[in-house]
DNA sequence: AATGAATGAGGGTTCATTCAT
DNA sequence: GATGAATGAACCCTCATTCAT
């Protein structure tokens, strides 16, 4: 990337960074493009120049987004801990991840337009999915995890909790602050809700 | 209810159910009331006679939603099954009256305006949880659910779950049509994740 | 006028008063049928029933209105009093008709559609200004108003003392409470702006 | 002010124009941006980039007429005139600058929502006002004008006859053809109804 | 005679997008 | 490459008026 190319992407960053606050905060559909141009103070036709649309600015934000969430989980999937210390830190991690705007995004996403919907859809399973398909291969090889339940169940149910948790900001936020709440949450997640008595 | 009365609150339904359909396929932002209009087949301004602005549309429609739910799942808790019995029926009862619309509706009515959301989420913690709270006591004195969890773990646990499943159509529909996944997700929901070896 | 008559006339007047007072207080263009109608504590179709249009309904509301203005015109312009009372008078008693809603039903009529306005102002010219036509043959005949300047000047110097009294319910006001106030725009009316020294 | 700017205060002008023209035949209410659009021959978004909503776009042409006046009133005052001539002069200077759409625009003005009237109120006593304070207190240093009628009265004086002059354009047009007629309101403004015999 | 239901026309406003400089 | 100007489409909402009971 040369001087010029450098500046450019710089640019795009920085409306990237922009849509991606205002986006979280408000949803897409109540950000307007000329919101975020004066947010990252720039002319609006300016991101009409770099992005083609506001469809694809959004595309652009998401993608960006779900690849910053891969590399992150990849991180934990990849090191040394153990494999319930990493289902912690997965969920943790995603929870980390899911700052007051991050949530918001995900949650907006979920509800945008039909393509984009497809559009995130389609990232995240190829991505995050397979992530987790791997994660699931390894509690399964430690015995952690029984094998009589299909491995799209427990990917529907880790999406389900996922959504579930995403879906409120709230829930986000009493999750990160009340740490009995996070632990009986992780506790319910792993052990379930009925308690297996002898 | 006297006939005028009578009409007018059919007209109401019809349009009530116009809306719903359409907040269920497209989401409340980008139904707008002339297409609702057109769908229940009156004029514009017909609606804005019978309810007086989009947001109180919103609301009602809501609210006769959630007031359908709180209904078939007093039922269940109020019958003579046994407790994990009700634990499955709630769930899929909720599953079940989430026909395509129905999800859409709570995933819309998850990301409105602020005040539209708060007057659900008021809505449901007063009717919906309240109906939870009952069953998850009744889990605890009948010796199922361990007392060491607290209520506000679980209960956001089941939002989460539902929050989850209603998150996509896809979803629910997935679960609709497979019964061994449904069977998975179930015995996921309430053992848990975990292989407890013994 | 038999019991029928009786009945629906004074509907027409309910209506008529109410319409007078909203007319005054926001202008015939902010008031609508319904606002009307709620305020006379009647459905707004029967406003149609005894008025056709809310243009005839204006101009009923308006002729009425004139109506009693020539009255109390009249009564002062018959009675025994000296050319300068009755002129006190005149200019008074239009000040003290115009309680706060008749200066902004004037003001508001003059402001209105071109229709309704030529309605008025022919209604004006040929019940109040024969009024003040006489008046001014008055005071000629007694020897106060010097015969040349044209009947027509008086006429439209009359008119615009009024109208401009008329213009801000302000001004009405603080002529109606400040006495010295009242008594120098009078001097200044009768005896002009110049201090005619010798 | 360069090329960029200078574009854009002339299509800022023509919009001006048009509403003004608008304003003064229809009044305020009456008339909608986007026929002010059609006569400007833009978009009515347009007018929305220029101005940001009608209420803002109303003020903005009342400032600009008001500041016309004041010009042309400042011109006469300072000139060297004798004062009578220059009491003649401002009447007929605001008589001459109430060209059919004048006259019609301060009716209008006055006419209008309690905020844009408080807005032109405003303007109206710290620009024009206080320029007819300056004449009439030439005119008592000059001995032309009593000192017993107070200040507050002859402003009073003043703006009612103004307001009334400008009540109608009718008025307005009579005034400008008719010179007897003038001269003969001129009289009566200065010296008033009743004949003084001495 | 009185009313609730229904409507076409129109008002102010916002938005994503294209044009011209 | 960056920008201000311009726009068509759409949105929520109100109003005077007519229809059906």
């Amino acid at each position: 990337m040369n001087g010029f190319e450098l500046r450019k992407e710089r640019k795009r960053e920085s409306i990237r960074h922009a849509a991606m606050e205002l986006f979280g905060t408000y949803g897409f559909g109540k950000v307007s493009i000329k919101d975020i141009a004066r947010k990252a103070g720039v002319s609006h036709v300016t991101i009409y120049n770099h992005f083609n649309s506001k469809e694809e600015l959004v595309n652009d934000v998401v993608r960006t987004e779900i690849e910053r969430l891969v590399e992150k989980s990849r991180e934990i999937i990849d090191s040394e801990s153990d494999f319930l210390e990493k289902m912690n830190l997965i969920r943790f991690s995603k929870v980390g991840l899911a700052s007051r705007y991050n949530g918001e995004v995900m949650k907006a996403a979920i509800n945008n337009s039909p393509e984009t919907y497809e559009y995130i859809d389609k990232l995240w399973r190829e991505k995050i999915n397979k992530l987790l398909v791997e994660l699931i291969e390894e509690g399964r090889r430690k015995g952690y995890i029984s094998s009589d339940i299909s491995q799209e169940a427990m990917l529907l149910y880790f999406d389900m909790i996922r959504a579930g948790a995403f879906a409120s900001v709230e829930t986000l936020d009493r999750i990160k602050i009340d740490a009995k709440l996070a632990d009986d949450l992780n506790r319910l997640f792993l052990y379930g809700l009925i308690d297996k008595k002898d």
